[in-house]
DNA sequence: CTGCATAAGTTTCTCCTGTAAACATGGAGG
DNA sequence: CCTCCATGTTTACAGGAGAAACTTATGCAG
């Protein structure tokens, strides 16, 4: 009964409990039917308290998904900061970072790019999301500056750059990159494929 | 009540009819949750007579998504077979009737790759899957033979093109092709950049 | 220090879903 | 014609979403 969270009221910080709870949950049960009641049990509380933090089940889920928005960018911006050479080695590292992000939490991964995440009615999920893509459309716009990626129109590069990878990741957790079609590995592969559509030296 | 399905029986042909309600609600309702009873119900039938035909309800799910690939490699195939000039010319016609099937069934597509259609457990879902997967991997082997494609791994190829087409089919059924962040024609910007990076002229 | 207003949790209740079991029916084959 | 079985229906039960009423413990006013 000191200093880190001895639940100095009812609970304590039963909002934060809550998301933990769930995000273990997500990343532990792989694919999860999400229960409001059973994220109740698990973190000790009546099955009617959440709705003290969340108006419904959807709100908490979009928070999840903002939470995993923000989490994927800290991995990507992660993986960016290694201080690898060239540009196309950084987008390499962020895809792979991505796509390794989604396998390791396919549950909350599927959320962020779920109808359950309705991004037009919370603005901070939208923006989470809009932030995250952002670190890839920064990244491409200073390999474009720094002569490493085709002078096209960026947002060219963006969309294909985001649906590759974003493409491979849903593939991947959905156990639909089988090696006999794809090869051993399909995603330096493929990502190989496309940065040669996008890259100045080929 | 003579020739098309006037019931002959206790309903007639109810598992086509459950599949057809539910697939209709699935084009209909945009993002619909699935229920059961609701299918029973709008197809006229009490609540569990469902279950004569169907184990339980990812069952009548599975074959849903079954359906759903089948669907979608015809409308590929419809478009490979236009009779368009280039290869590569054929493989923009079918990314882009896969992504418009996507936004026109954008239900049925999320099924087609959500966790409730495990392709692990149903055998035919699994073999539906490939087999439309074997449409674009047809392409691309034809077109290396003719010339097309790079002389890379075909897996290499395969996994590209596919994790491109169904990325930014799930992109834009997820609304998150924003004009101001991926420019105002996105799908074939994207699909450029990738083919440029398959094709050998470019 | 006392006591109240209120945030945070609990109980209880209603409606809905999935699914099982028991019951009903009507068409096909002996 | 009569019986069997596939294909329905009814009934029942467990579990989830969410609303409403009730409870408790803080923070604050006096």
């Amino acid at each position: 009964m000191s200093e880190t969270k001895d639940r100095p009221y009812h609970h304590g910080d039963l909002r934060r409990a809550l998301i933990d709870t769930a995000l273990d949950m997500l990343a532990t049960d792989q694919n999860w039917a999400f229960t409001l009641r059973e994220v109740a049990r698990r973190t000790g509380v009546s099955h009617a308290a959440p709705y003290k933090h969340f108006r419904d089940r959807e709100m908490l889920l979009r928070e999840l998904a903002r939470i995993g928005f923000v989490r994927l960018g800290e991995n990507m911006t992660e993986a960016m900061s290694l201080g690898l050479p060239s540009t196309r080695a950084q987008f390499m590292a962020a895809a792979q970072a991505c796509i390794g992000f989604a396998c390791q939490n396919p549950g909350l991964y599927r959320l962020m790019f779920s109808s359950d995440a309705d991004k037009t009615i919370d603005p901070s999920l939208h923006d989470a999301a809009m932030k995250t893509f952002g670190i890839l459309l920064g990244l491409l716009e200073r390999g474009q500056r720094d002569g490493s990626f085709r002078p096209v129109a960026v947002s060219a590069l963006a969309a294909a750059g985001w649906a590759q990878v974003h493409g491979l990741a849903m593939l991947a957790i959905s156990h639909q990159l089988l090696e006999e079609k794809v090869g051993s590995t399909p995603v330096p592969a493929a990502l190989d494929v496309l940065l040669d559509g996008m890259c100045c030296t080929d």
